[in-house]
DNA sequence: GCTCAGCAGTC
DNA sequence: GACTGC
DNA sequence: GAGC
């Protein structure tokens, strides 16, 4: 655990302690909680930069988060910073994202338990302020910002004299608060699903109706459920969601709504719905709700997107650039670019399902629960060893080391056909 | 010094 | 075009 | 913030 305990309320399934192998106690060096102090300061402080907000505030909240993932995974608990230093020097490729300025961090850290940017950070009461505010949904780095200086400090001030101050989406957000900023168990986030499913069926019978995001992914907790719609099998197209939508609100399932994408149905094209629902019945919490629905044709980019996570979206997507390819929710395609501009795109490759794309892109595939940006118990089930070296090969574990890898193979592959395969280049 | 995903709604 | 969200 |  963290040195200061009162800095906010963090996903269950990160840094777990999973007893799913005997071979690794909670205590030892080896242990999936290895480096997990040191981890989850560089959260905070990831946290911290995205809340303080200004130029550049995402990637240094990346920047430091991708580090404490990097800790996390390094999969031996690191006890002073020569360690780091040495691995730095004779296997680089462990602690790639630990740079200078996380190095620094993390010396005082093993010197002393501090971090002394997090210190400062932490003392400073008005980003305690503006972290709170930025909790409330719409509410980002520059509203915060723009009610703190209006006075406001706290929810409660929200509430009494900042109504005004805020768009409807935020208002809405902020009435529903309490509720929405509780992630729920997936049982109930199931629960959400069946309704949805039901009252989808009743309008389309066949229609596939699949929870993706955290919950596809396997996470015990849920921060929203993202319920994504296809026509039945056979199928391309349906106007079933724009129905599909005023029956949920009809029924008092949604109560709120946030906002709708894609307008009414039009063949062929996406639609969204982002808003909150209730579960009938009493002792139930307010939830926020993501429904969207593609055609057929687009389904496997959609569930690959919907299912996440951001960063492996990211990952993948960034992947695909490399390659000359765009990757979006709606497709794989070519692209030309002049100067890092596309001038032009060419139509998108067909993908019937998600295994389609990671063909598509010389990937193998992941598994959606293997698709977070940490990914404590991969490859551990003959019990020991950490997630990266398996009978003597790396395997690459995260889509950054599989991107490294294959930029690798690909250089290679280039400088031998430079030299020797000219001729087997033309048969192409 | 440049890049970091790609898209959509609201204001 | 900036902000916010997925 | 990190990598190139
Ligand atoms: O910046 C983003 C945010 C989300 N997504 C995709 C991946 C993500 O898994 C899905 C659903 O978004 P959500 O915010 O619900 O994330 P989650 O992975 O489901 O986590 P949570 O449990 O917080 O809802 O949309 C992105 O591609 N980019
Ligand atoms: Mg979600």
């Amino acid at each position: 655990m963290a040195v200061k305990g009162g800095f906010g309320a963090r996903n269950p399934d990160v840094g777990k302690k999973r007893h799913t192998f005997h071979c690794q106690s909670t205590t030892t060096s080896r242990g999936h909680a290895a480096n997990s102090e040191a981890a989850n300061m560089l959260e905070d402080l990831a946290k911290l930069c995205a809340v303080r907000g200004g130029d550049g505030s995402v990637f240094k909240e990346r920047g430091f988060k991708n580090a404490a993932g990097v800790l996390r995974r390094l999969g031996v608990q690191i006890t002073n910073i020569q360690q780091l230093k040495d691995l730095r020097k004779h296997e680089p490729q462990r602690v790639r994202g630990l740079g200078d300025s996380v190095m620094k961090e993390l010396s005082t850290f093993y010197e002393e338990g501090r971090m002394h940017r997090l210190d400062g950070l932490e003392a400073d009461p008005k980003l305690k302020c503006l972290k709170i505010l930025q909790e409330v949904g719409w509410v980002g780095a520059v509203k915060a910002q723009q009610l703190y200086d209006k006075g406001v400090r706290s929810i409660e001030d929200l509430r009494t004299k900042g109504l005004h101050l805020l768009s409807e989406q935020a208002q809405i957000c902020l009435s529903r608060h309490e509720d929405i900023m509780q992630r729920m168990p997936r049982s109930e986030a199931a629960e959400i699903e069946a309704v949805v499913t039901k009252v989808a069926q009743s309008i389309c019978p066949g229609v596939i109706c699949q929870a993706c995001g955290s919950y596809r992914r396997g996470k015990s907790h849920c921060g929203d459920v993202d319920v994504l719609i296809r026509p039945p099998e056979g199928q391309e197209d349906s106007p079933m969601f724009d129905d599909l939508i005023k029956r949920l609100v009809e029924t008092g399932f949604i109560t709120d709504k946030l906002t709708l994408a894609g307008g009414p149905h039009r063949p062929g094209k996406s639609q969204s719905f982002m808003g909150i629902c209730k579960l009938p019945g009493t002792g139930r919490l307010h939830r926020r709700v993501d429904i969207k629905f593609y055609p057929t044709s687009l389904f496997a980019f959609a569930v690959l997107y919907f299912t996440g996570s951001s960063h492996f979206n990211r990952s993948m997507r960034s992947f695909a650039k490399i390659k000359g390819l765009k990757l979006s929710d709606k497709g794989l395609c070519r692209v030309n670019t002049v100067n890092g501009e596309e001038v032009h795109r060419f139509p998108s490759y067909s993908c019937l399902r998600e295994e389609d794309v990671f063909t598509a892109l010389g990937l193998e595939w992941r598994e959606p629960k293997d698709r977070d940006g940490v990914q404590v118990q991969a490859f551990c089930s003959k019990g020991e060893g950490g997630a990266t070296e398996l009978s003597g090969r790396v395997v690459p574990v995260t889509l950054e080391q599989e991107q490294q890898h294959q930029a690798l193979l690909e250089q290679e592959r280039l400088e031998a056909s430079d030299y020797e395969d000219a001729e087997l280049q033309q048969q192409e």
